[in-house]
RNA sequence: GGGGGUGUAGCUCAGUUGGUUAGAGCGCUGGCCUGUCACGCCAGAGGCCGCGGGUUCGAGUCCCGUCACUCCCGCCA
C-alpha cells in the first residue's frame, strides 16, 4: 500500500487547475491493473462491486463510488451518491459534478428528461442518488485532469437525499474563509479536498506508525485516561470526583509514569498512540488542551538501543510520506552543547547550512575596541561567527543589521567581502590581516559575508540562532527538498532557576544521570552539578523537536539524591510520586523511550503551518470549541451533585 | 497576564487631505443559454463601516476606550 498510496495522495502533479479537485481522487482504485486499491477503499469499494456483479438487485444507494469509473464500464448502468459538487446548467444541458471521498463524477442530462425539472433545483451540497448509464466522452470533451474524465453519467433517475441550506462555508473552489467559520462550520471545511485530504494522510501516518511499532516487537497499551494530578510540568486539566467530594482526577500530561509501570511490571516494550493534555496556552504548531503522541518504552536498553529501535520507524513513515522529499539516512547525534555553539538552539534546522564558530581569537586586542574590551572583560565572553554565504552586499548586512535593532539588540556587527578584500566597519577596525584570517577559518569569498554575535554565550546564543535561521531563510540557503533529522543528546541533568535563584531539574526528573548515584554525590559545587548530563535525548526534523525522550532513573536512591539536589525534601517526594517510588523498590528493569509528536510529525508531512489543519476538529485560540460549543456552562444539578459551587471572576 | 496584526455586503478586498446616495469581484436569488468542467450573458437582493465614547458644521476615514479573531512572549516536567 505504501509506495501506492503515495502516488494517490500526491496532489501537486495532479492538481486539478479549474475544479481544485485531485485528479487522482483520495484512496481510488485505479483502473488498470485493478489491485490498487488504497485503505479505507477496499471494503466498500468490494461489496459495493459483488452487489454489483449480482446484478439483480443494486444497491440501494449506490453500485461504485465517484472515483471509480473508467472507460471500461462504459455501457454499464450503474448508481452513485454523493454530494453535488458543482452545477453548470446550460439551460438546455445541465451538468452535475457528484463527489464523493473518492473522487468526481460529471453527470449529464438533458431537458426531455423526466427528472430535469429536479435537477434544475439542485444546489451545492445537496446529497443525490444518481442511476443512469456510463458513456464515454467524445475525445474533445474529455477531460483529462479527472481521473473518470473520459465518462460521464447520463442521468436516468434522480433522488434527493438531503438538501443543504445556503453554505455559511463554500466547499467548491476552497475560497478563503475567517477561521471562525471554518470551525463553527468543520464538518463542511471538511468536505474541502485540502483539509479532507490532510486528514486522510494524518490517518495513513497513523496506521503506519502503528504498523511498523507492531512488526518492531512493540504491544499497545491503553493507560488511564482519570488519573492522579501531577505536580511537576504543565497545568492539570481536573475532573471533580462525584464519589469523593473535594477531590479531583487529572487528565494526563502524557502517560509518562503509566509507561514506566508498564515496564516494571515486565511487558517489555510499550507502545501507544496516546492522547495527552495540558492545561496550557495555544500555538500555531501546539493545541489548546490535547494532542497525541507516539508513547514508547522498553526495558532492559541503554540509549542507544532506543535510538536504534525509534530511528527506523520515523525514517520510515517520513520516506513513505515525503512525497520525495529526502530523509536523512542515518540521524547525526549532536551533543546539547555543540548544537548551541553551532546553530544556537537545541533544535536546529539542519536544512541550513549555516554553522556558528567561535572567533574571539580574531578579536581579542584587536583594534574593534567593542569586542576587544568584552573580551578583556571576561573570560566566559566570547564572539561568534554566523557565516552568510552569497550575503555581501551593504544592503543585505544593513537589512541584518536593523532587523536585529528591531529585536532590542544593539546591532550586528558584520564584515563583507568583495574585490579580494573586507569590507564594512568592523573589517577597517581589525585590519586587513585579520579580516583575511577570518575569512579562511570561516572558508568564505568574495560576495559572501559574516555577522558577529559577542558577550556571554549563555545570553546571546538564543540571537544568534535565530540570526542564523533569518541568514538562511532571507538568502534562500535552506534546503526546503528534505526532511533533515538528528538526535540531539548530553542534555544537561539540572538547570539553574534564575528566578528562584536555585537548581532545578532541566528536562525530566525521571531520567538518569550520566554516571549515575557517583556522579550525583562527587559534585562540589553547583557548578559541578550543571556539568552533569543525562541520559535525555530530544529527536529533531527540520527545527521542529518532534520529541523529547530519556533513560529514566529506575533506582530510588538516585531519584532521592536527584531531588534533594533541586530542594525537593524526601516527605515531598513520597507524597507526590509515592506509586513511583514504591514501584521502584520491587524490581524495577532499567527501561528508557521517547513520545514523539504526532501532531507535528503529521503537520511536517503535510507542508501544514497550522495544527488546526492537521486536526479533525480542532479548537480556538481560547481553547473553544466552536462547532460543539465547548466549554459550555452546566446545570446547578449537576454542581450540586459534585459539590462545586462557582466562585466566579467580577468583570 | 503582556505585545503585534486584522476588523467595511455571506466571503475576499477597494474606499483620496475628513465632504453628496459606501464600491468591485466571488457567492446568493431570478431570467436566458445543448458540451461545460473556475461555463457564459442579463437583472436583482444584500451594509449599525466590530461596539461605545470623543473631536468636528460634517467621521468608514482623526483621537480614546472596548470586544472578537489571529500570531508571538510568558507557559508547555
Amino acid at each position: 500500500m505504501t509506495e501506492q498510496s503515495l502516488t494517490n495522495g500526491d496532489s501537486r502533479a495532479f492538481f486539478h487547475p479549474i475544479t481544485n479537485r485531485l485528479s487522482a481522487p483520495l484512496c481510488q482504485p485505479e483502473p488498470e491493473g485493478g489491485v490498487r486499491e488504497a485503505q479505507g477503499a477496499s471494503a466498500s469499494g468490494h461489496t459495493m462491486q459483488k452487489q454489483h456483479d449480482k446484478a439483480s438487485e443494486p444497491h440501494r444507494y449506490r453500485t461504485h463510488t465517484c472515483g471509480q469509473l473508467r472507460k471500461a464500464q462504459v455501457g454499464e448502468t450503474v448508481k452513485l451518491s454523493g454530494w453535488v459538487h458543482r452545477v453548470r446548467d446550460h439551460g438546455g444541458l445541465l451538468f452535475i459534478d457528484l463527489r464523493d471521498h473518492y473522487g468526481l463524477t460529471q453527470c449529464v442530462i438533458e431537458p426531455e428528461s423526466p427528472e430535469f425539472p429536479l435537477a434544475e433545483q439542485l444546489r451545492a451540497e445537496w446529497v443525490v442518488t444518481v442511476e443512469g448509464q456510463v458513456v464515454a466522452r467524445s475525445d474533445d470533451t474529455i477531460n483529462p485532469d479527472l481521473p473518470t474524465g473520459e465518462i460521464e453519467i447520463r442521468i436516468g433517475k434522480l433522488e434527493v437525499l438531503s438538501k443543504a441550506a445556503e453554505l455559511p462555508l463554500p466547499v467548491f473552489g476552497e475560497p478563503d474563509y475567517p477561521e471562525e467559520t471554518r470551525l463553527k462550520y468543520r464538518f463542511l471545511d471538511l468536505r474541502r479536498e485540502t483539509l479532507h485530504r490532510n486528514i486522510m494522510k494524518r490517518s495513513q501516518i497513523i496506521a503506519s506508525l502503528r504498523q511498523r511499532m507492531i512488526e518492531a516487537g512493540f504491544f499497545e497499551f491503553q493507560t488511564p485516561i482519570l488519573t492522579a494530578s501531577s505536580p511537576e510540568g504543565a497545568r492539570d486539566f481536573l475532573v471533580p470526583a462525584r464519589l469523593h467530594p473535594g477531590k479531583f482526577y487529572a487528565l494526563p500530561q502524557a502517560p509518562q509514569q503509566f509507561k514506566q509501570l508498564i515496564m516494571i511490571a515486565g511487558f517489555d516494550r510499550y507502545f501507544q498512540i496516546a492522547p495527552c493534555f495540558r492545561d496550557e496556552d495555544a500555538r500555531a504548531d501546539r493545541s489548546p488542551g490535547e494532542f497525541y503522541q507516539l508513547d514508547i518504552e522498553m526495558s532492559f536498553v541503554t540509549q542507544e538501543d532506543v535510538f536504534e529501535a525509534v530511528e527506523p520507524v520515523l525514517r520510515g513513515v517520513f520516506e513513505e510520506f515525503a512525497e520525495g522529499k529526502r530523509v536523512t539516512a542515518k540521524f547525526p547525534r549532536i551533543p546539547y552543547r555543540e548544537a548551541i555553539k553551532k546553530y544556537g538552539t537545541d533544535k536546529p534546522d539542519l536544512r541550513n547550512p549555516i554553522i556558528m564558530e567561535d572567533v574571539s581569537e580574531h578579536f581579542r586586542g584587536s583594534g574593534f575596541k567593542l569586542f576587544a574590551n568584552l573580551l578583556d572583560k571576561d573570560a566566559r565572553n566570547q564572539v561568534w561567527a554566523i557565516p552568510a554565504p552569497t550575503g555581501g552586499s551593504r544592503a543585505f548586512c544593513d537589512r541584518m543589521n536593523s532587523w536585529a535593532q528591531g529585536e532590542g539588540q544593539p546591532g550586528l556587527g558584520y564584515i563583507f567581502f568583495k574585490d579580494g578584500a573586507g569590507s564594512g566597519p568592523v573589517a577597517k577596525n581589525i585590519g586587513p590581516k585579520r579580516t583575511a584570517a577570518l575569512r579562511d577559518q570561516l572558508g568564505l569569498k568574495d560576495g559572501d559575508a559574516v555577522f558577529f554575535a559577542a558577550g556571554n554565550p549563555a545570553k546571546f546564543a538564543e540571537f544568534a540562532g535565530q540570526a542564523r535561521t533569518r541568514v538562511g531563510r532571507e538568502l534562500n540557503l535552506i534546503d526546503e527538498d528534505q526532511f533533515a533529522f538528528c538526535w540531539i543528546v548530553d542534555f544537561p541533568m539540572f538547570e539553574w532557576d534564575e528566578e528562584n535563584k536555585k537548581i532545578d531539574f532541566s528536562h525530566n526528573p525521571f531520567s538518569m544521570p550520566q554516571g549515575g548515584l557517583e556522579a550525583l554525590e562527587n559534585a562540589k559545587s553547583d557548578t559541578e552539578l550543571l556539568d552533569i548530563l543525562a541520559y535525555q535525548y530530544d529527536v529533531v526534523c527540520n527545527g521542529v523537536e518532534l520529541s523529547s525522550g530519556a533513560i529514566r532513573n529506575h533506582k530510588p536512591e538516585i531519584m532521592y539524591k536527584a531531588f534533594e539536589i533541586a530542594g525537593y525534601d524526601r516527605a515531598v517526594l513520597e507524597q507526590k510520586f509515592g506509586g513511583m517510588l514504591r514501584a521502584l523498590q520491587y524490581g524495577a528493569p532499567p527501561h528508557g523511550g521517547i513520545a514523539p509528536g504526532i501532531d507535528r510529525m503529521v503537520m511536517l508531512l503535510c507542508g501544514a503551518q497550522n495544527i488546526r489543519e492537521v486536526t479533525l476538529f480542532p479548537m480556538n485560540q481560547q481553547a473553544e470549541d466552536l462547532m460543539m460549543g465547548a466549554p459550555s456552562e452546566v446545570s446547578a444539578a449537576q454542581l450540586r451533585e459534585l459539590h462545586i459551587r462557582l466562585n466566579l471572576p467580577k468583570s
